[in-house]
DNA sequence: GACAGTGAGCTTTTT
DNA sequence: GCTCACTGTC
């Protein structure tokens, strides 16, 4: 494919230093990027490859698709695309073990909260003293370690310089401390590329990441700097992307958007759902009337609370103004961890079975227990309501595995349920799957655990974790090892398995939007706590307004905003 | 452990 | 308006 550049542009390209690009969404800075790769890769020796640095896997998986657009199959291989947590796991993987001696552990986010709340006293001390005296390290910790690494050794740092001698650090306004440090040490021997857009810094509330980064590296580091985003660019921008940058000025007028729109919906009498329900429906047959015959749609939500009952609201038919609509097939983009922590917990269902014995009854309990253990350390962590009742909720289960051991009747319903309810199994995992699902649904306080493991597809035999299943059952008719099996898929895919690429409707929160592409975005703003603009004297009023333009400016065609009755205008003085 | 009644407070979190 | 923490009762 060829490109239409101009002179900045190609000056970006020819720089031989450190560069910084700046611009919003849309203008064209990945590509930018992609293209200057290219121009270097004549120049570097076999061997040698380009290193591209985001920080989630859905980024990843955009950036491959837009390097598919511009490359050929030969520089496709000489470009590695990889998250922050991937390309530190691989130095510390490789040199950790030569520098310590002993390989370093991975520790899941799951297994340290687990750790974390059965611990008392100071949590990063005992963090240190894992990594030290046991060589387990947590996902929190890859880029400190990797960093110090790479700042201790020289030898280190000239050979990950040999290798990648030209990097592209993506969304550079987000990074912390930590991968700051690691970047540091690399552009000492290394030509980088840094792309940045301030307005999309909407994770300033995490640790180590700060509003001045830009100015850090500015003073830290020699390098020629460029804005996309002149004046000249914007008059070019779609409606979507001038709604989005009125969006981030707060005195802006009110501007005139084709391509966006905004309605309100009174926020009673059950007309959440169905306005939800008619919005969404419509959208979709006006992307299709616009000749997208397959469009995907994303629904985002400041919370996740509301973004639950948009699920709901999509999930049944619903009547507007007369008409039916929907159910509208859609999926959610959900909280990894407990999610895999619930579906650990039906995996040791399906385990139960193949041996009815006091140890796998108990470890049913206790997969569910460290399900409520993770909840109220992230209820902790946040800090949020619900950190109380988690917790109770895992002792109670621990004291049912107590009761087993004593040979004592077990008290709490739920305990009881789980430990010992004969399931049916039929050999078939898709199926044996969901019995063992909805046993969980059937009781209230299992609830969460069914719907949290919704999100871990197993819906079709050839899900990984179905064809693991289905051959276990084949050698040994019963699903023993189950919780290992589905553990060990989970772990491969948090760290390298690739984000699936959007499909139809995803329902999540408009920061998880960040990186993602759509053809229509319907943004919908709740009541009572669901209010897409913070207080205009809130603190953080200004992040509030940088995440809507995210999410706005994650549409390629159209966006609706569904807002309650009365809510402020996000216009005006 | 389960349930009922009362009063407070209502974001976001890439791996 | 709904969920969570807390309290008291059985």
């Amino acid at each position: 494919m060829k490109f239409e550049i101009d002179q900045k542009r190609r000056d970006v390209i020819a720089e031989p230093g450190h560069v910084l690009v700046l611009g919003g969404p849309g203008s064209g800075k990945t590509t930018l990027a992609i293209l200057k790769a290219q121009a270097r890769m004549a120049k570097l020796s076999p061997g040698q490859n380009v290193l591209f640095l985001s920080f989630s896997r859905a980024a990843v998986q955009q950036i491959l698709l837009r390097c598919k657009d511009i490359l050929s199959s030969e520089e496709l291989r000489r470009i590695e695309i990889k998250t922050y947590h991937a390309f530190c796991w691989d130095l510390l993987r490789a040199h950790g073990q030569a520098l310590r001696g002993f390989p370093l552990v991975m520790m899941t986010p799951g297994t340290e909260s687990v750790m974390r709340t059965q611990f008392s006293g100071d949590w990063r001390c005992e963090r240190r003293r894992l990594l030290d005296e046991e060589s387990r390290i947590s996902f929190d910790a890859f880029a400190h370690a990797a960093a110090r690494l790479v700042e201790e050794s020289k030898v280190l740092r000239g050979s990950v310089a040999d290798l990648y001698p030209f990097v592209i650090l993506d969304e550079f306004q987000d990074t912390d401390d930590d991968q700051w440090r690691l970047v540091d040490a690399l552009a000492a021997a290394t030509n980088c590329v840094f792309l940045a857009d301030p307005d999309q810094r909407i994770y300033t509330f995490r640790e180590g990441v700060r509003s001045e980064r830009l100015d850090v590296l500015r003073g830290k580091i020699t390098l020629k700097e460029t804005d996309l985003q002149t004046d000249n660019h914007r008059s070019k921008l779609s409606d979507v992307l001038r709604y989005g940058d009125a969006v981030v000025r707060a005195t802006a007028p009110t501007p005139a958007c084709r391509d966006v729109s905004v309605a309100s919906y009174r926020p009673f009498e059950n007309m959440f759902n169905s306005s939800v329900s008619f919005y969404v429906a419509t959208l979709l047959g006006e992307l299709r009337r616009r000749g997208i015959s397959e469009p995907t749609v994303a629904v985002l939500a400041p919370s996740n609370d509301l973004v639950a009952d948009i699920s709901d609201a999509l999930s049944a038919p619903r009547n507007f103004s007369g008409k039916a609509y929907g159910p509208v097939v859609h999926e959610i983009a959900w909280d990894a961890e407990l999610s895999a922590a619930a579906a650990l917990c039906v995996a040791s269902l399906l385990e139960q079975r193949s041996d009815f014995c006091a140890a796998t009854r108990k470890a049913s309990l206790s997969q569910a227990a460290s399900y409520w253990l993770q909840k109220k350390d992230w209820c902790e962590q946040q800090p949020r309501d619900g950190a109380i009742s988690s917790g109770k909720r895992a002792a109670t289960l621990q004291s049912a595995c107590v009761q087993i051991d004593t040979g004592k009747a077990i008290r709490a319903s739920a305990a009881g349920l789980l430990a010992g309810h004969a399931t049916p199994l039929t050999g078939d995992p898709v199926v044996d799957w969901a019995a063992c699902r909805a046993l969980l649904a059937s009781h209230k306080d299992l609830q969460e655990l069914a719907s949290q493991s919704r999100m871990v597809g197993v819906a079709s035999a050839v899900d990984p974790i179905a064809l693991a299943l289905g051959r276990v059952w084949a050698a040994s008719g019963d699903y023993a090892g189950a919780v290992r099996i589905v553990s060990g898929i989970l772990d491969q895919q948090r760290l390298i398995g690739a984000d699936k690429p959007p499909r139809g409707c995803v329902v999540m929160t408009l920061h998880k939007s960040k990186g993602k592409e759509f053809d229509g975005v319907v943004i919908i703003e709740g009541f009572r706590g669901g209010e897409l603009l913070r207080p205009r004297e809130a603190p953080d009023f200004a992040d509030s307004r940088r995440v809507l333009r995210v999410g706005v400016t994650r549409a390629r065609h159209l966006v609706r905003i569904i807002r309650p009755q009365g809510a402020p205008s996000f216009f005006g003085p």
